[in-house]
DNA sequence: CTGCAAAGTTGCAGTGAGTGCATCTTTTTC
DNA sequence: GAAAAAGATGCACTCACTGCAACTTTGCAG
């Protein structure tokens, strides 16, 4: 036996630390603001040394945020998986909405309660854009790829950037308003890309 | 008679100041690295106190970018003052053009300078997006005047967005490659764009 | 169970970012 | 030529973040 596949119960503490900084900060940043709230509140409220918190994040933000670093290689594989019929774009909508599926129902809560969080400090935002920037980044590999085009020509990026820029708008009108689900609202969108932008929707 | 209309002699001292902050951060850090380098350090090379620097930039990121604030305001007033024959696809195109355009003349050395110091660090790239994001909001409420739509409906904040989407990989492209002028890779990315991106150019 | 190694946690000290306040200097205005 | 307005500066302070050196817990044999 190299290795039990399961995790001891060194890995669980870590995790569990790594959740309740998580947790405390998304709080804590609630109530009082990014500003009102320092490293040493925080650490406090989960119980350990402000020392550890920087063991486990770079700083507030990223503990706010708590991004997911295998999201961009599951879009890429995401991409590349579906079947050989589906078109660049149609690939990556699928692989995008199968995405969404799985964050939602993972972590509906938490997700949103962070989302407000953001939506009122600025310098939070600039982290989700940079991380989405680098989901990104795989998402153009996995088109050019599929497509057979370098990772620098024009289509990859361009196909990847503005999924991306119309899941950020899908996921803005979802919080604003929260009348329609996010997969609804996503779809909405795709589909005004892919008809050229040419004219508002003539309803 | 002192009075002149124009910018007095402290304005101008002001705009100086600021330009020579900008300069030595944007040269400091090109050589040593952003995190080998002080506020100091650049409130040195530019002949002031590391106090004064704050009376001018929040940070160091900000020295470096010195974003433009009146930007978004053109852009706006842009795409409004297209003819009304131009869709408003063709509005923002139109509009965005003139402001490269405007912009690369206007700065043109300084600003390939300042972007390849901020290809190299990922905090700088964050704090680009979210200035872009910035902008983003005034060109969305552009739209939405000029189509008559509110400024939270789908259509204007995805055109814009995905609009912005192909700025991002025209410049990402120029500066990666240098062989075409930027408005050409930006006219090239916004008629993938209004063709669907349904499919790779053919070529 | 016992001891050892690996990994995680903590305290400490130090650099540097960023801010509020009082003071001084320069420009503007009357 | 002052008084007033605005900028520049120094000072003191808080907090972010890092390297280093113990110290503690967990994992793993023997």
């Amino acid at each position: 036996m190299t290795k039990a596949a399961g995790e001891g119960l060194r890995d669980r503490k870590k995790r569990q630390t790594r959740e309740a900084l998580s947790r405390a900060a998304v709080d804590l940043v609630a109530e009082h603001g990014l500003d009102g709230v320092t490293v040493e509140d925080i650490s406090a409220a989960a119980d350990v040394s402000p020392r550890t918190f920087f063991n486990y994040f770079t700083g507030k933000e990223e503990a706010v945020l708590a991004p997911d670093p295998e999201m961009g290689a599951r879009l890429r594989a995401g991409v590349l998986a579906q079947p050989a019929r589906l078109s660049a774009a149609e690939a990556v909508r699928e692989a995008l909405l199968a995405e969404v599926g799985v964050e939602l129902n993972e972590d509906r809560t938490s997700w949103t309660r962070r989302m407000s969080v953001v939506q009122q400090h600025p310098v939070l935002l600039a982290r989700v854009l940079a991380g989405g920037e680098q989901v990104e980044r795989e998402v153009v590999a996995g088109i050019a790829e599929r497509v057979g085009l370098p990772v620098d020509a024009t289509y990859p990026m361009l196909l990847a950037a503005a999924t991306g820029a119309a899941f950020r708008v899908a996921v803005a009108r979802w919080s604003a308003t929260g009348s329609a689900p996010l997969p609804t609202l996503l779809v909405e969108a795709l589909d005004l890309l892919a008809a050229g932008l040419a004219n508002p929707p003539q309803s």
